[in-house]
DNA sequence: GGCCTGCCTCGACGTCCGTCTAACCAGAGA
DNA sequence: TCTCTGGTTAGACGGACGTCGAGGCAGGCC
């Protein structure tokens, strides 16, 4: 549908959007689902969704993709292809410097993220 | 060709799997990416994110069918369709009683997808 | 039994996705 | 400048996905 339009279009998934109440809580509306889906669509590969834990987990924060590459048996391509979603997906964020690529994540997404799967511990109104 | 006998096939994201640390906390090994994986992508779709929140956050716990059906401009196999891939994700339950069929979510899953999500509130005291 | 309603399954169609190879662009170094 | 390395882009191809119409099965009602 979207078209490809520029590489680093982010949508409102910034972390100066709105917290997003859970999803159990209350009923998502249509735009809300519209913004939120791509988000998890790009973490629904279980490529990306590593590349996502590498980036966040990194010790300074940002890793090279010199380093992304080499765990995965596949291509420099396919890498750069599945870092090119996450980066439209808005999860994470890009910066050359030198010869180099190093990928950082958007910690505010994964909170809206994690905030919108969030549960009730025990809803005990209800036996 | 599988019968109706046992539509409740459920990956391994019961209730009773551990709960994964965080991705930003440590590096997600390709097993556990290629476990949660297809739950993120049952949920990277509007319709079944819209569905997965109006099922989740159903007053009585539990929807029908035919309360999802009307709430989309789709038509009755698409919906369908998408409930079975929320189901076969192990988001969801279904149970028929009598005409109806009754959709019910899963909060541990739910509850797992957020604690992988989850973020540091503040980072910026290296522990 | 016959019929009606609710939901699922089947088959089809167009589109999107993941992967690859080949080619291109950006910096660094000599 | 020329070359080498690192990363992206372009194009192509097979498979998966989202949607629909038609048909089937289960349960309730007359």
């Amino acid at each position: 549908m979207s078209k490809q339009g520029a590489p680093l279009a982010v949508i409102d998934l910034n972390a100066d959007a709105p917290c997003y109440p859970p999803l159990a809580q209350r009923r998502v509306p249509a735009e809300t689902a519209a913004v939120l889906a791509p988000a998890f669509k790009a973490l629904g590969d279980p490529v990306r969704l590593q590349l996502m834990s590498m980036i966040a987990s990194a010790e300074d924060g940002e890793v090279c993709v010199c380093d992304l590459t080499p765990a995965f048996d596949l291509t420099g391509p396919t890498i750069s292809h599945h870092l090119k979603t996450l980066r439209e997906a808005g999860l994470v964020d890009a910066e050359r410097r030198g010869t180099w690529v190093y990928y950082r994540a958007r910690p505010g997404i994964l909170r809206q993220l994690a905030a919108l799967l969030s549960v009730e511990p025990a809803p005990s109104s209800q036996a």
